[in-house]
RNA sequence: GCCGGGAUGGCGGAACUGGUAGACGCGCUGGAUUCAAAAUCCAGUUUCCGAAAGGAAGUGGGGGUUCGAUUCCCCCUCCCGGCACCA
């Protein structure tokens, strides 16, 4: 008797199952191979959105896919709860982070419910519960025993109106969000984390990586920006302190026609102290965002300083300036500029109207005219004393030598890299843990003192961290001397909750140490799922965090994920789907009109995960109807009873048809699914599986036979992607297992054989017929079969044929 | 600006290792069913020429390598992501 497919009831059907059989909660099963899959944990905004969808419903397909493998699946979820949107939230309506945090996790874990991801519930993570953060706070504190974190100052967006830190999408055109007062630069001591003491590591471990997309590894590569250079000091006329620059071009060296600094470098500050027009210049320089993007993009301007450098090797006189371009945060805060030599002291040259000095010339000998263009390649050194006619290489080994020799510099290696800072002056965020101490000056808070908890009963106003104005988590006295001392008020940087949360799955609920035998077991992340826009910073910090709490005994591991998806944005009128521009589609509402199988399974449809998806409402409609199709073949196939077993020896032509195509297509999905993550694909498989299965019209018991064998196919192989419809379509086929402990379908080679192949015909490259062809037909009688077809007479018919290339099983093109 | 990625019918995409461009789906057109509509089913659908057979062009633009290029190389345009305080 058939019955309509309502995906409400098949889905809440197939859920009370996987809950009441508690399939997806796992323990440590060292019989057999584990499989840890991972999705980056989402931020509780309140509402799930269709990039969540999409990410989610990837990592889902992976780990229901492993588990048909055989393997010991653990797929968890928890929230990176801290961080900005609590905050504005608090100020918009005057709730409490916390509260509005925790409610949107609840309301945000009922929509994943709903959408029947395979997750280890039991193992849930809340990054603002202080039985999480205690652990960064203490692991913080060992980093602070061995010097791998410090406090210096660095610049931040100042709001002057609302007397507050802004973050970089806070500052909207050069002006705050709220007060649109200009933002100013502004320096101020912050908490840094001393990631450049792995740079190498990080860097040289990139190589041995596969599982790892090359784009990703290669901004990681750029970002951590290893440069071999020269690290020289150049004197500064009428003052003490030398100043000291890095350049990876020292062939360069007696090119140099002025030396720049940033606008916060001592030696600018001095020369305002005594010339009105550099401090105005420098104030103005002052008045833009701290972006690194803003400061490249922006116009590139300066000013002499008054002040000379003395170029080390002819003893000249080199003008300084102050630019702002020059950024003190990178390298020593000064450059020296080449203009006949870079592109960037080229054009700031010709602007200002600073000589520009040929140094090298071209290595072909030829001439050129360093006023019309900028020569930026190696080449031979002209114009610099005895170090003319060398070239690159022996170049800088001459002028590295003379600066070591003379002991005025240093080959170096330079990192673009820089160390990471994580004080943010912010509210709803993981207390730093220090105590400032008159006497003592930062002190790590005491491990018998940790958590250091965040009051979360708070009122936001928007203007500066409430915990300032509450004595009672400020004022303590010092661990070390006892006497009156006052508590950090800022908070981490959210990063660093999510730079260690995918090792603390395993051990969620230990009160006694960091991680525990149960990490060992799971880490490293065998697959991990997430966002592109994760490519460089949030994987970069994770990978520097598992060397720290490897460093610190917690774990053997040192690369925290094997394999990496990216999978791109969902993008709607070409553009990120985003509140702020109100283009967002709302999953719940798909879910609730045609079920979330349906959703799944367009997703995972519309394009492979690694692009970008542009959103249509069209389509989804198309993935509702295949269900439905689904759904009714294997109805009106279960209406006719149940179905014989194969005999593969009384098979016709047509029903060895079926059973090739359903064993092609076991082949095609598992290959889609298990190494290509082509899943757009392999629902196209088994689409075209099920029109043929709908095609074939055979109502013979060997007919039926085979025509099951197909539908099982289809409920297997489509079972991770729609994982609640193929329960029920499983048990209705006549399954008394369900079908979430059932292995995946194993491909029957002996139904693949084929008699007859179809072999294309070129004439010059051009498709000019096709030929049916025994499988095994030599290259001599394809050639000959080709050369007979009608049409092809037709275009070789009176030509001298030159060649023949004959591809077996493929194709035969020949050239006249 | 710098780093990474992308561009294929009306739309989303397929073509995996240089070998049939457009699988699969959406949309659209025509037909069946219906009192009618929805739903469903069948057929067609890159463009141009042609009644058809067939032919020509065609994968963002320009050039190159090759018997053969969506695929490899060079140059360019536009779009997306990241740029260290959005997560």
């Amino acid at each position: 008797m058939s019955t309509a497919y309502h995906p409400e009831t098949v889905e809440s059907g197939a859920q009370e199952y996987w809950a009441r059989s508690r399939c997806f909660e796992v323990g440590e099963d060292t019989e057999k191979e584990k499989f840890y899959c991972l999705t980056m944990f989402p931020y509780p905004s309140g509402k799930l959105h269709m990039g969540h969808v999409r990410v989610f419903t990837i990592s889902d397909v992976i780990a229901r896919y492993q588990r048909m493998q055989g393997k010991h699946v653990l797929q968890p979820m928890g929230w990176d709860a801290f961080g900005m949107p609590a905050e504005n939230a608090a100020i918009k309506r005057g709730v409490p982070p916390a509260k509005w945090t925790y409610e949107n996790i609840a309301d945000m874990r009922g929509q994943f419910k709903r959408l029947g991801y395979a997750y280890d519930w039991s193992r849930e993570v809340t990054t603002c519960r202080p039985e999480y953060y205690r652990w960064e706070q203490w692991l913080f504190t060992r980093m602070f025993k061995k010097g791998l974190v410090y406090r210096k100052n660095s610049v931040v967006n100042w709001d002057p109106v609302d007397q507050t830190v802004l973050a970089n999408e806070q500052v909207i055109d050069g002006r705050g969000w709220r007060s649109d007062a200009l933002v100013e630069r502004r320096e101020i001591p912050q908490w840094f984390m001393r990631i450049t003491a792995y740079a190498d590591e990080l860097l040289d471990e990139l190589d041995r990586m596969p599982g790892w997309p090359d784009s990703v590894k290669t901004m990681q590569r750029n970002w951590i920006g290893r440069s071999q250079g020269v690290e020289l000091t150049f004197d500064v006329a009428g003052d003490n302190e030398p100043l000291t620059v890095f350049t990876t071009r020292p062939d360069t060296l007696l090119g140099v026609t002025y030396m720049a600094v940033a606008a916060e470098h001592p030696l600018a500050e001095k020369a305002a102290a005594g010339n009105p027009d550099v401090a105005a210049f420098i104030e103005d320089c002052k008045k833009t965002d701290a972006a690194e993007a803003t400061m490249e993009t922006m116009e590139k301007k300066g000013m002499p300083l008054g002040i000379s450098a003395i170029h080390p090797i002819t003893g000249d006189e080199v003008p300084l300036w102050v630019a702002n371009f020059v950024l003190m945060s990178y390298g020593t805060g000064a450059v020296m500029a080449v203009p006949g030599h870079d592109e960037r002291d080229w054009e700031f040259a010709k602007k200002h109207g600073v000589p520009i000095k040929q140094v090298i010339a071209p290595a072909d000998g030829s001439d050129i005219d360093i006023e019309e263009a900028v020569f930026t390649e190696k080449g031979v050194l002209v114009n610099s004393g005895e170090y003319d006619g060398l070239n690159y290489d022996d170049a800088c080994e001459a002028i590295a030598d003379f600066f070591e020799k003379s002991g005025r510099g240093r080959r170096a290696i330079n990192y673009r890299l820089r160390d990471w800072g994580v004080s943010r002056q912010r509210y709803w965020g993981t207390p730093i843990p220090i105590i400032y101490c008159d006497d003592c000056d930062a002190v790590p808070v005491p491990e018998d003192q940790l958590p250091v908890i965040l009051p979360e009963d708070v009122e936001v106003s928007g203007k500066g961290s409430p915990l300032r104005d509450m004595p009672e988590f400020v004022n303590v006295s010092c661990p070390q001397c006892g006497k009156d001392a006052r508590r950090e008020t800022d908070t981490f940087d959210t990063f660093v909750e999510s730079s260690w949360y995918f090792a603390r799955y395993a051990c969620p609920d230990n009160d006694q140490v960091m991680l525990d035998e149960r990490a060992a077991y799971w880490t490293p992340v065998d697959q991990y799922t997430g966002g592109i826009e994760h490519a460089i910073l949030h994987l970069l910090y994770s990978r520097f965090f598992q060397r720290v709490m490897r460093d610190e005994g917690l774990t053997d591991i040192s690369e925290p994920f094997t394999n990496l998806l990216t999978q791109g944005m969902v993008l709607k009128d070409g553009a990120k789907m985003s509140k702020n521009k109100g283009n967002t589609v709302d999953p719940q509402e798909l879910i609730e009109k045609f079920g979330a199988d349906t959703v799944r399974l367009f997703m995972m449809f519309a394009a492979p995960p690694e692009q970008a998806l542009e959103w249509s409402d069209d389509g989804v409609q198309g993935s509702f109807r295949f269900l439905k199709r689904f759904w009714n073949a294997v109805q009106s196939h279960t209406d006719g009873g149940p179905a014989g077993d194969i005999d593969v020896a009384v098979l016709n032509a047509a029903q060895k048809d079926l059973r090739r195509k359903t064993h092609q297509t076991i082949a095609k999905i598992s290959d889609d699914i298990g190494r290509r993550y082509t899943f757009n694909t392999a629902v196209a498989a088994s689409m075209e599986l099920l029109n043929s299965i709908n095609r074939f019209e055979d109502d013979s018991d060997a007919g039926r036979s085979v025509k099951h064998e197909a539908l099982e196919a289809v409920v297997l192989l489509l079972s991770p992607i729609v994982p609640h419809i193929s329960h029920a379509l499983w048990a209705e086929l006549g399954h008394k297992t369900a079908l979430i402990d059932v292995p995946w379908p194993s491909v029957d080679e002996a139904a693949l054989a084929e008699d007859l192949i179809e072999v294309v015909v070129q004439v010059n490259g051009k498709l000019r017929g096709r030929i049916s062809v025994a499988v095994d037909a030599d290259k001599d009688t394809l050639a000959a079969v080709a050369m007979a077809d009608e049409n092809v007479q037709r275009f070789i018919d009176g030509k001298e044929i030159r060649k023949t290339i004959v591809v077996p099983g493929r194709l035969v093109n020949i050239v006249v």
